[in-house]
Formats: C-alpha cells, structure tokens, sequence
DNA sequence: GCCAACGTTGGC
DNA sequence: GCCAACGTTGGC
C-alpha cells in the first residue's frame, strides 16, 4: 500500500532543482525524533513524496518524489565537519536516521500554503495544523491527490 | 525582524 | 516526573 508524505526543505538550504539535478538525495540533517521515527519506521520503497519549500515567499509545494532507499543511519551525524553532528550518535550506535529520495516531477505551476489554506478539501491536511514544524510528516491519499491537482497535475493518477 | 508554537534539556 | 529555561522552526 503506497503510503504518502510530505517533506520539507529550505530553498536556500536545499532547492527542489537541485534534486532534479541529482535525480536522487538523501534526506540527512533532520533531528527531531517524531521525523525521525517515520523515516525509520513508517517510509517504504514507493512511497510518494510532496517536496515542500519552506522559510521561502511564498511557502510552496514543488514538486513530487517518492521513497527510493528506505531508512538508514544519518552519517551526517557522527561527522565532526558536519552542520548536524550529534555526538551522541556514531557509526555503532546510529541516533539519526534517514530515507533516499527521487525526484518524479515539478508541479506545472507552484501550489503556495495560502492556496493551500484557502482550499476547503485540504481541511485537516497536518501541514495546515496551527503551530506544526514537522519536516517529514504524513499526507493522507486524498489531501495528496488534490494537491496535485491543484499543481497540475490532474491527468496523471497518483 | 518578530514572535508564537513547539521540542529538548537539565535541575530539582 | 515536573517544569522553567532555552533553542529552533517557520509563517508573517
């Protein structure tokens, strides 16, 4: 059963063009536990993805990927140079965990958080909850298709 | 730049 | 186990 998502990246930090460049990233540097817990539990092979650009005017969504490597040590995280180094986790006993992703394809046009807001069949969607900050959290298979559909996207079946 | 919301830390 | 202090997220 394909299970749906939504990611969340700074632009600045790391651009969904950069992953149509790569074609495949993995998802490193998230710490916090719930995040972590989904990648490491939840996020299968398949699974479909909504890239969101956050911190960015206006926040958006960009585009689509899915799960291509499912959970793994972050081996950002015992890397001394790195942004995200925990040094609590190591190579023997990994705290941080993350998934690889592949890029699918970029929205026709942008779905922004006030279209987002504004759209009464996205009701309920978390990303919309008041306060939420979750980088990787759950998107049920409707609010999923319509966000698609507000992109774009609406000959292709998801 | 502001600040509300939230998660984590650490003293007790 | 409580909770105050602190740091971060992220929209505005």
């Amino acid at each position: 059963m394909t299970k749906h998502w939504l990611m969340k990246s700074e632009p600045n930090a790391y651009h969904w063009n950069q992953l149509l460049k790569d074609k495949t990233t993995h998802w490193d540097g998230v710490r916090n536990y719930q995040a972590r817990n989904t990648m490491r539990d939840l996020m299968k092979i398949g699974d479909l993805v909504l890239f969101y650009h956050s911190n960015c005017k206006p926040p958006h969504i960009a585009g689509i990927a899915k799960v291509c490597k499912e959970g793994y040590p972050d081996h950002t995280s015992w890397d001394p140079d790195s942004h995200y180094f925990d040094e609590k986790s190591s190579p023997e006993n990994p705290r941080w965990m993350m998934v690889d992703i592949e890029a699918i394809q970029s929205m026709e046009t942008i779905v922004d958080l006030p279209q987002m807001k504004g759209d009464p069949s996205l009701e309920g969607m978390p990303l919309l909850a008041k306060g939420q900050r979750l980088s990787v959290q759950p998107v049920s298979p409707e609010h999923f298709q319509r966000v698609c559909q507000l992109g774009g996207l609406e000959e292709l079946l998801w």
